[in-house]
RNA sequence: GCCCGGGUGGCGGAAUUGGUAGACGCAGCAGACUCAAAAUCUGCCGUCCGCAAGGAUGUAUCGGUUCGAUUCCGAUCCCGGGCACCA
């Protein structure tokens, strides 16, 4: 009987969806534990072997745990909202609907193809009204909620309502400002409108004013990778920013609990980072300064207050009012030229980009405590969205500021003596402070709260935190998202009711957008008759939160009982990509937290653990053609293939990578070998022939040499062609490691592998390629190796002639010691996520135990069990082989014990000055005394001591010795 | 530009993070079995010198700490990811 994997995994994928075993239970007497992966936003080019890495590492975990005794909740679902279904959509008619649901029944065709335990009837989809029903209703809470800043936490509106009702806002301590505060008279003297506006100012939901990248000639708003260089990627049409009606999440409220929480959570330290900086809390001062013959002040926001004897220019970012105001009459073409420059540019360009721009404005800002005139410039490297837009450039101390000063020639002040070199700037806190008034002689960090209270006995500072994080823009004008539950009246917003809930997308016909910026929605009579919102939500509306559906996933009453919601509790281990590091992590941690506030959950972080997996790169591959038609001037001289189209010609790499020019004779008679088509055409060196790059599809590519016959028959005018080969006759490709994307030919499917190698192999050659958490490009060059392990593995259970070999004789220690080591290491390794390294383990398990010719039960049975979360197919068939009646699934993992693999002595690397020269095999309870004279009466030892006395021996009990010379 | 990862044989990677560098696998070479092929098995396999024993050298580059550095520190170079409307 030999390893048929196809009949095995087709039999027990079968099995098991019959007999539902992987139905997870809401009530168990076992622990609870629950693996979630990032649910796929399923594209129209399917799975790629790079999306599985991530789910079989959970699979397996799942598997484990389920082994080790715990009730197991590791559902999936689909992320099924998006931007490419809409171009799609706009691009063919195709509803967004149709081709969503035609996507996802080819993504769960090809994820169960490799064997995953989800349980299908958790399944959900964010665009499936029964799930946006309650999107919808958590955007409500959002929109029924402030943040309480003296609780630190969401509260009802309700209650806010009935604090103004009451006791109105005034301050706590001084004067109330027209326009901010009010008394509960005045509140109640309100308008409707009044009062909707100022409490829009505190929802959680709230609507306002931002700005968008706008491309006048497409009509529609763009994404920022959508546009390049300024144009837009489709069409290359000039795009504009446009301020627009949005919705917000107030994120910015939790930025301090959200910073908190990360020390709650198992996140890498990197991920931590990124959030951190993300959220980007800094502490410094907000500056008011007064500005030369202008009513108006420049509010600067700084971290360096301590700076501000330093202070050469002022720079504001180019949107703030401000500039217009202020610019003088010889600056005003200037700026109005610069500002023309600016709005066409994106904010990643501009941060992107080395070069400098800037303008003055013609107006200066006074020192308040020098007097000095400082020059007031607009740049685009001071953003408007951070701080106050405006900052105080310190050149001698910030890099940024130092640059720009030597760019446009602007004198630099130096306060910190030697500390700056008049090259670069210094941004260091140490130094002692000079030319700087009255805090000379301070050191800089202690001169901090000096300034900070001078400022703020003037009255022209204050101390501030500051966020580099913003609100989240919450709302799209485009068509396949969630709907907003509300409704405009004289411009006042309105919630829906719960009872109207779900608000669901209308079918419409077209996806055009629609007028100024509106999305589609704007288009539909009916939409636009009952004054509902146009936008709708954005992809991460559904992922904030669809972990918690998968706990309750058919509840009609509620997004999650609470009950079960207690139950699940966090998601224990969260497995996907870093690309989601700051958007969808944080927002579901946001929405997690307001649930939790509103006594919604029980809990205020959503993930226990999060285990990022690398991302797997497509590795490309190109074939070199040969310009031979009308780019080289000679169209009527080619011949044509069977097609009727011009036969091409493909150079090997070599000849690329060695230059054209160099070897266009060599190429040109090598041409003429093959086919007559360069007849009557004198060789010369200076035709200046042009070669092209092309993606060829990988799987036409053995490692880098091509496979010719497959490739003619790739595309009609490839027929025919002609390849200039290497020295050996092969073809070889170039290649680059890009993105894995259909467009470049570089995807290799997951169907194909298994379909030739098997579930099993296939799983398993995903965890062997390396750590879970690195990014590296797929090969399928080593996919054999693992496929022989597993034929090697079901050799030590079946003899293809005599059929099953297993024995019930006694195991022998040797045997039990491979046994209790793999328990050890493989087990060790599951629980680390070292997936590549417990394969590895298997395979030496099996190499040794092949080595023993060991066929007995007692230890392969153990062996068996510990491979099942791993190869799930082949682990099932042969315990059925075994006899036993149940699944595997089931049964309880093996136990390690430590006698069988304890050892007395080691075989110590005996190093003679950090340089190992020889070993000693010597008990492990030696002291030592005892390696001192065992090791120098040692030949080699003495050899290489040539007669000195040791000055140190080192030696470090179960790892080295040394011995110093 | 800013933030975050990562550079180890021909290739993927291991060394559970200061203690024998290269486990395991791929590819390659030599051999066994076979009429042959497939499958399977055995041996070799970083580089340099050497028949070998052995020696030198070696973890992106340069420098440092240490009895000892792939691992820690400083500088440099290269590659990948993120940067707020891609998901």
């Amino acid at each position: 009987m030999e390893y048929d994997f196809r009949r095995i995994e087709k039999a027990w994928q079968q099995k098991w969806k019959e007999s539902k075993i992987y139905q997870v239970s809401n009530d168990s007497v076992n622990p609870k534990f629950y693996v979630l992966d990032m649910f796929p936003y399923p594209s129209g080019a399917g799975l790629h072997v790079g999306h599985p890495l991530g789910y079989i590492a959970s699979d397996i975990y799942s598997r484990y745990k389920r082994l080790k005794g715990y009730n197991v909740l590791h559902p999936m679902g689909f992320d099924s909202f998006g931007l490419p279904a809409e171009q799609y959509a706009l691009d063919t008619g195709q509803h967004p609907a149709v081709t969503t649901k035609k996507n996802i029944a080819t993504f769960k065709a090809q994820l169960d193809n490799i064997g995953f335990c989800y349980d299908w009837s958790r399944e959900v989809q964010t665009s499936d009204p029964h799930f946006y029903k309650w999107t919808q209703w958590i955007f409500l809470q959002l929109f029924n909620s402030y943040f309480c800043h003296t609780e630190k936490k969401a509260l009802p509106i309700s209650l806010l309502i009935k604090k103004y009702e009451t006791k109105g806002s005034m301050p706590k301590t001084g004067e109330p400002v027209p326009g901010k505060h009010f008394t509960a008279e005045q509140w109640n003297a309100f308008s409707e409108k009044e009062k909707a506006e100022i409490l829009m100012r505190r929802r959680l939901a709230y609507c306002g004013y931002g700005e968008v990248n706008w491309c006048e000639a497409l009509g529609t708003v763009l994404a920022n990778d959508e546009v390049v260089n300024g144009v837009s990627e489709r069409g290359g049409h000039p795009v504009v920013k446009k301020t627009l009606r949005q919705w917000y999440l107030r994120i910015t409220a939790y930025a301090d609990r959200l910073l908190e929480g990360l020390d709650t959570i198992d996140f890498s330290d990197a991920m931590k980072e990124m959030q951190a900086n993300w959220i980007g809390k800094s502490s410094g001062a907000e500056i008011d300064f007064s500005i030369n013959g202008h009513e108006q002040k420049l509010r600067v926001y700084t971290t360096r207050p301590d700076t501000i004897f330093g202070v050469d220019f002022m720079v504001i970012a180019p949107e703030l009012e401000l500039v217009n105001e202020i610019k003088s009459v010889p600056q005003a073409a200037a700026v109005d030229e610069y500002l023309a420059y600016v709005k066409s540019r994106s904010e990643r360009e501009r941060m992107a980009e080395k070069k400098i721009t800037g303008v003055f404005t013609g107006a200066y800002a006074i020192n308040p405590f020098d007097d000095r005139e400082i020059p007031i410039w607009i740049s685009e490297y001071v953003l408007a969205g951070y701080g106050t837009g405006a900052i105080m450039a310190v050149p001698c101390g910030d890099d940024r500021d130092h640059r720009f000063a030597k760019h446009f020639a602007i004198p630099i002040t130096n306060i910190i003596g030697d500390h700056y070199d008049g090259e670069e700037a210094n941004p260091t806190k140490e130094a002692v402070l000079q030319n700087s008034g009255f805090l000379d002689g301070l050191v800089m960090k202690g001169a901090m709260d000096v300034v900070l209270e001078a400022l703020e006995t003037k009255g022209i500072g204050i101390r501030k935190v500051n966020y580099k994080m913003r609100d989240a823009a919450f709302s799209r004008q485009r068509y396949w998202g969630e709907p907003f539950p509300i409704v405009w009246k004289n411009g006042i917003a309105y919630p829906l009711n719960e009872s109207e809930l779900p608000l669901e997308l209308p079918h419409v016909d077209s996806y055009k957008p629609g007028p100024e910026g509106e999305g589609p929605l704007a288009n539909i009579d009916t939409w636009v008759q009952q004054d509902l919102e146009t936008n709708t939500m954005p992809g991460y509306a559904g992922s904030s939160w669809y972990f918690l559906r998968y706990m309750d996933p058919h509840n009609d009453k509620e997004f999650c009982n609470r009950e079960t919601s207690d139950y699940w509790n966090q998601v224990d281990l969260y497995i996907g990509g870093t690309e989601h590091a700051v958007g969808h992590l944080l927002y579901s941690r946001m929405w997690t937290k307001v649930l939790y506030d509103l006594d919604l959950i029980g809990h205020d972080e959503p993930y226990k653990k999060l285990v990022n997996q690398g991302m797997i790169q497509g590795s490309s591959r190109f074939v070199y053609r040969l310009q031979t038609g009308t780019a080289a001037g000679r169209d009527n001289q080619i011949p044509l293939n069977k097609n009727g189209l011009p036969i091409q010609v493909f150079i090997s790499k070599s000849y690329y990578d060695q230059g054209l020019k160099l070897n266009i004779e060599t190429i040109l008679k090598k041409v003429n070998a093959h086919i007559n088509i360069f007849n009557g055409v004198e060789l010369r060196n200076d035709y200046g022939f042009l070669v092209s790059q092309l993606h060829v599809d990988v799987n036409m590519v053995n490692g880098i040499e091509l496979d010719v016959e497959s490739f003619k028959k790739w595309k009609p005018d490839f027929e025919d062609a002609v390849f200039i080969t290497e020295e050996d006759g092969k073809y070889i490709c170039g290649t680059e490691v890009e993105k894995m994307s259909k467009s470049k030919f570089n995807t290799v499917n997951p169907d194909d592998l298994v379909a030739k190698y098997g579930a099993d192999t296939f799983r398993m050659y995903e965890m062997f390629l390396g750590p879970v958490e690195m990014s590296k490009p797929w090969d399928t060059k080593g996919i054999e190796g693992v496929h022989r392990f597993l034929k090697k593995f079901w050799r030590l259970f079946v003899d293809e002639a005599k059929g099953l070999l297993v024995t019930d004789g006694e195991p022998s220690m040797e045997e039990l010691k491979v046994l209790h080591n793999a328990i050890r290491k493989i087990e060790n390794d599951t629980e680390r996520f070292s997936f590549n390294t417990g394969v590895s383990s298997f395979m030496i398990a099996t190499n040794e135990l092949t080595d023993l010719k060991c066929h007995k039960r007692s230890v392969l049975e153990p062996l068996l069990i510990l491979l099942a979360p791993y190869a799930p197919h082949v682990a099932e068939e042969l315990w059925m082989l075994l006899g036993n009646k149940t699944s595997i699934l089931d049964v309880s993992y093996p136990l390690f014990e430590e006698k069988y693999v304890k050892e007395s002595t080691k075989a110590y690397p005996v190093a003679i000055n950090g340089k190992t020269r020889t070993e000693l095999t010597l008990p492990l309870d030696i002291t030592q005394k005892e390696v001192e004279e065992i090791a120098v009466k040692d030949e080699v030892v003495q050899k290489w001591l040539e007669g000195k006395t040791p000055k140190k021996i080192i030696y470090v009990k179960n790892k080295m010795i040394n011995i110093v010379v």
